[in-house]
DNA sequence: AGCGTTGGCCAACACTTGTTGGCAACCATG
DNA sequence: CATGGTTGCCAACAAGTGTTGGCCAACGCT
């Protein structure tokens, strides 16, 4: 199965139909979360048998790993106007967000699935608690000062692209830089209060 | 069917299982979302057979809407130490949270489903916009300012009680009010920025 | 006692879900 | 041409869902 020594005659048109399913399961992930995002819907979105998604992806849960992927790099920030990280944060989170809906479906989720849960923990842990750690003082408090960061952001993104909050959904996105990064600076630098 | 011209005879002992019913409810809600809250997960919980569940509340919607009331008393609040106010709205989400967990419930739910994610919504529009319209400058930013606070409470709520990040459960309360007091403070009270 | 009302359970319905196996068409290679 | 693998669809399965109606036991009344 797919164990391929000389793959090499031209991607097969299953690739296309592979792809098609993948974009539509983002986008019902997204829109409608876990449970109610059915395979058959997904299927029909795609002008795919259902089956066809079960012989593709293994099955439902094996289809949302692939659907969600997330690695903001967090690491490939530049961190160097040390005043201006917060901005730099604010920016960076919105363009990624607003990039990518897969970011939606996986609050969707995370908020009922502890497995999407953890995932979404892991970026804090992997990523922001370490940029706290690296940009911060008192570098025990990287992991209080990360979630502080993170509640901010994902907060936002709840309110802006979850919700769908109208007076959140109105904010230009300058003026969240300018709310927001002094917060998320303030979190990451300010010493304790 | 239920229309009663003169049910005073003293609560008869069906409203002792009704509540048992409802707590339990809160309790599914809360920890497994509005579909993997199954009303015959509530029942089993309630020793309770699902059909009495339907007889009480109609159906699954109604159950919910009965388990999840929403009301956070903000016109109650003192405003008065005007600097304060930032500290004092976060205490006061803090133990509205900690206090019934209904408020977990609704915010995973109204992840996947418009109408619990309105509800939340009701309570920005209702009562956040016009405390940030009657404490802050330039009445007309008041559904920004307000949506800025909601995003910084929801978010520590997602972060803490939803998706329950290791790091942010550490955080003591007067670490949190110490946070994110100023931060609601400045969405509320400071000049544009 | 007999009566109706109430609180409760059981079994079943109709439907949707994820998932599977079989079968028809294609397409490149021998 | 034949062959074998790929790509796809159809029909069906088993399990789980919300929901309904009928039946039984206990209670309060006259």
């Amino acid at each position: 199965m797919t164990g391929s020594t000389e793959n090499q005659r031209a991607a097969p048109r299953s690739d296309a139909t592979r792809a098609t399913i993948l974009a539509a399961a983002r986008e019902r992930f997204a829109a409608d979360g876990y449970e109610k995002a059915t395979i058959r819907a997904i299927a029909r979105d795609a002008n795919i048998d259902p089956s066809m998604v079960m012989r593709y992806y293994g099955n439902k849960a094996g289809l949302f790993a692939a659907a969600v992927s997330i690695d903001p790099q967090l690491p490939g920030l530049p961190v160097e106007p040390r005043e201006e990280i917060g901005r730099t944060l604010v920016r960076h989170f919105l363009t990624l967000w607003e990039e990518n809906g897969e970011l939606t479906a996986l609050m969707r989720v995370g908020a009922t699935d502890p497995a999407a849960a953890d995932r979404m923990g892991s970026v804090l842990r992997e990523q922001l608690i370490p940029l706290a750690r690296h940009v911060g003082p008192e570098p025990e408090q990287a992991p209080a000062r990360a979630a502080l960061c993170a509640s901010a952001v994902l907060g936002l993104a709840l309110t802006r692209y979850v919700l769908r909050f109208p007076a959140s959904v109105a904010l230009s996105r300058e003026e969240i830089v300018d709310w927001l990064g002094p917060t998320i600076q303030r979190y990451l630098t300010a010493p304790t209060p």
